[in-house]
DNA sequence: GTCTATATAATGATAGAC
DNA sequence: GTCTATCATTATATAGAC
């Protein structure tokens, strides 16, 4: 501390924090078996051997990077009665999401024996359950099962796949249908 | 023709058969990028040189293996009426599918770089066109899109991801709610 | 018709210099 | 703190023997 020589502490985390950006770029575009650390480091701007210095491996930098974001917390903070329209507003929206889509990430990784069983896990705890959770009436892990489901191929054509709706009217078409769809879900019945 | 000593051409033709069969196992359990030619040689009893040599590349064993298989056209031969019934019977039943669902080669596969557009072609030609062109009325398109993820996102969650409705019950709401879904979807509105 | 042996090219990770 | 140089591994593909 004080040593003007030395670089600093502050350094280090702002470095970590410019691989862990960039990791999520590179995993939102290739997955996680056809990301290179490589790839990673280059986008940084630092030497690959950074990443095993600071994320003891590629699998530690993408359970940082990737991980904690396969949430969908940020939709049970407002009112429930509006949840089917926010979902529905949200997945048929294309815009690219600033290079990076935790969701696009799981799909893109799930086949990997590295980290599949890590997303698995996480997508159900941090995902489904908490989707469980707001629902009320009876039939709850099928209501469940078929938001998530619906929701997920939405991301995988949309946004793996990369076909978005054609048109504003193609686009408008699914918006009515899916909310319609989600509200019977989510409404008890 | 007609020489006792030298192998016939129909061993070959078995060889590659095998070779394709075992090929569809393996892609199945791993996808492209994580199959290897050596594990598929293996499984089919044969030396990995021989892929190279029936076909070409491990690429061109994947287009003969699994690209044909991308089709719902054997849903369009019974009558439209009970279209719905029969694709939520089949997406709702989990059984493993003798080793091979192309789809779930396809969600496992849709990452890679080699691959990836072949899979995306296929999908749109043999899978999301005809099942347009036998839905009648406005928004086909749209309606196509919504049948097609929901059902993705079922083979992805039971399928790829391994977690299938935990009990009968959950198992008859799901299927329930799906076919009154893929009903509104298919008839014309 | 099938196999052995090898060429070529990536990758993740690390020891040690600066 | 960061980088150079390198290792060990693993993959597809192929030339040529049998």
């Amino acid at each position: 501390m004080g040593d003007g020589r030395t670089t600093n502490k502050r350094d280090a985390e702002a470095t970590a924090e410019r691989i862990l950006h960039c990791a999520q770029e590179v995993f939102h575009k290739r997955g996680y078996d056809g990301a290179t650390t490589r790839e990673i480091a280059d986008r940084a701007g630092v030497n690959i051997a950074l990443i095993s210095r600071y994320f003891g491996s590629k699998r530690g930098l993408f359970e940082k990077a990737i991980t904690p974001y396969l949430s969908l917390e940020r939709f049970f903070d407002e009112p429930v009665e509006s949840l089917a329209d926010r979902l529905a507003d949200v997945y048929v929206h294309t815009t690219p999401m600033d290079g990076f889509d935790p969701f696009v990430v799981l799909l893109k990784s799930v086949s990997s024996p590295d980290v599949g069983p890590l997303l698995i896990e996480a997508l159900e705890r941090q995902a489904i359950e908490p989707l469980k959770r707001v629902l009320k009436g009876k039939d709850k892990a099928a209501r469940a099962t078929l938001i998530a489901t619906q929701l997920a191929g939405l991301i995988l054509r949309f946004r793996v796949l990369q076909s978005p709706p054609r048109n504003a009217a193609e686009r408008e078409a699914i918006r009515k249908r899916l909310t319609a769809y989600l509200s019977a879900l989510i409404e008890v019945g």
